[in-house]
DNA sequence: CTACATGCAAATCCTTTGCATCCAC
DNA sequence: GTGGATGCAAAGGATTTGCATGTAG
């Protein structure tokens, strides 16, 4: 697994960059990387807390606040009950969440790139979409929402 | 105008759905029909004391959550302080949020088209894209950034 | 009349901040 | 050694909830 190479590059890389390299700082990276997934920072302390180390929560928001400024992690709102954090890797990805059902699947971020262009030549706007949730009905919800009229829109 | 035509046709066909129709409701929905722009809860409950209205908070989310439910109202998260809400018009629009100064621009609904029919198509999913946030940089901190290379990525 | 909405206050929960201490460089 | 990061505790701010009371249907 190129993992943990991922990893050290990283931590070259920002040491280059005159960052400080602290030992939440490493923890917290390490914890993202290993994951892959989008963590909250109640996420984030509670792996680490099944490791072994007791971080304080303020330490995890500044820590994600650095690593989000330094370009490895994107930042976003799912609608849930925290903002949710991620490594930005090469596989980008984002999020169809079922507002019936709750469910969450995934959407490749190529999908977005004709909507890119269009931002880009048509409004001059350089979009960052790092992390995109998109609300809506899943598959499931769709076929039972023809049947029983209107259900639970509630969520978000 | 047809604005009080609106909110009068509104206000009948939600009685007819067997809704109840309370003062608060009543006044809530005016003042999102009225501004037509996104409004947050603070928003809405100042606008309605500058009508001498004093309506608790409490009550003005109940009520919101009330008109996302029964579909008149959309909910977003721009970034800022706090959610925004806006009534679903013809008019449909959407936000180019700019990361570094922080400036709001509109973007039509039909761009968004295209990816309407990929999730429908290529994920079934069924998207409800009411209100959609995109975060990047506008025209002129993009110019900037050519020249200062990094600056304020900070915001959201 | 009765179910449901409101008002009030208190609680929750996420997130930020002040400050003394500690540590990476 | 020193500026910046951490830990702790406390504040801040948005949103929710319990409960008694009011009111639309």
């Amino acid at each position: 697994m190129q993992e943990a190479d991922t990893f050290h590059e990283t931590l070259t890389r920002l040491r280059g960059k005159g960052e400080r390299l602290t030992y939440p700082r490493r923890k917290v990276l390490e914890v993202l990387i290993r994951s892959g997934d989008h963590l909250t920072v109640n996420d984030v302390q509670r792996v680490l807390q099944q490791a072994g180390e007791v971080m304080d929560t303020a330490t995890i928001y500044r820590v994600l606040q650095w690593l989000k400024q330094v370009g490895l992690i994107s930042q976003t709102d799912l609608g849930g009950e925290a903002i949710v954090y991620q490594v930005i890797d090469d596989h980008r990805h984002h999020h169809l969440v079922c507002l019936s059902c709750g469910s969450i699947s995934e959407l490749d971020d190529r999908v977005l790139d004709v909507l890119r262009r269009t931002l880009r030549r048509n409004y001059d706007f350089e979009p960052r979409i790092d992390h995109l949730a998109i609300f809506g009905l899943c598959r499931e919800c769709r076929a039972k929402s023809h049947t029983t009229a209107r259900a639970g829109m509630t969520h978000e």
